[in-house]
DNA sequence: AACACTTCTGTTATAATATAACATCTGTTA
DNA sequence: TAACAGATGTTATATTATAACAGAAGTGTT
């Protein structure tokens, strides 16, 4: 795993779930996640929460069709625009977040917290570490926002290896 | 324009290419990149040469396939290989960068400076300001590092509406 | 219950982005 | 000149994403 220090390192990354028992760690997620749907009053129906609990049992990044690919095993929806539809609910309402660089989504590993998230990418084997705050986003905010520039969105990723890949990989 | 402040904003955010003579602009980086080229024995041919140009007279980011029909008008390749070939070309040496959040090409509005840029990016113009360097970066590698983690590539990519598109843009 | 309304689902088709693979050409160097 | 590395041209295909429309399911109103 990436951080050994409760799972989190003095940056505030979490690899969210690593080094414990992960179906509890999903079980809980989902939870966590239903609550947060009922309290905005949004729908967390059986393919949405299916879409979220494959990402989170993944881990990992997961591309539009990997979750396509498990659905249509499933039974439910086969066609990409079922998985398309899940993803955009679930990024929308934070639950999930989608990685620009790796064209690749992965579940949010500080649910119910709103944040401008900042991650560490291995491209490797993919897993991703979330964190929460973002000093650069509030950095870049005030300094665009002074050259009059609205910002929006801020994307932060940064790709390389984490320590588990350092030594197998090129 | 973006910044007025003799085109550069505290950040240090530049257009690049933006109220002044586009073309003696233009032919100018064409220049700075050949001479590039030339001390890193880089093979600067009219492929390359054409799609760097085409990126800078642009001045917003541009999609592959927007290449592709400025080239194929142009009589050089039409097949997409050939501009993705000549994009990468430009990416990997410098010469210009790839919006992650855009899935598209800009030209470098620092050459022969190495940086690890940080981008502005309009949703509605889409044009760019890039700041050549990277406090980001900076304090992600030393965080990242003391957490294992081995950092190789830092995406900062803000997007967002630049003042001309504020009252317009939705 | 019947209705209008909105949202979610299922499906077909297609758009947009990107690369694999291979033959050919070109310049450099031994 | 032969051998090599790298650049190009071309065909085909992979990967990622969305448009469009019909139908089903929930919600609230009369």
């Amino acid at each position: 795993m990436f951080f050994t220090d409760a799972n989190m390192n003095p940056f505030g990354f979490d690899v969210g779930f690593d080094a414990h028992a992960h179906g509890q760690c999903v079980a809980d997620a989902m939870t966590r996640a239903g609550v947060q749907c009922d309290r905005n009053k949004l729908k967390f129906t059986p393919t949405r929460r299916r879409v979220l609990e494959i990402l989170l049992a993944a881990r990992c990044a997961l591309g539009a069709y990997d979750i396509v690919k498990v659905l249509a095993a499933d039974g439910l929806g086969s066609q990409p625009p079922v998985a398309y539809r899940a993803l955009a609910f679930l990024v929308k309402h934070g639950l999930a977040h989608r990685l620009d660089t790796l064209n690749a989504y992965i579940a949010c590993a500080h649910l119910g917290k709103s944040h401008a998230p900042v991650f560490l990418i291995c491209r490797a084997c993919r897993l991703v570490a979330e964190s929460p705050y973002d000093p650069v986003a509030g950095c870049l905010v005030g300094s665009a926002s002074t050259a009059g520039f609205r910002i929006e969105r801020v994307v932060v990723e940064a790709e390389g290896l984490c320590p588990e890949c350092q030594d197998t990989a090129v």
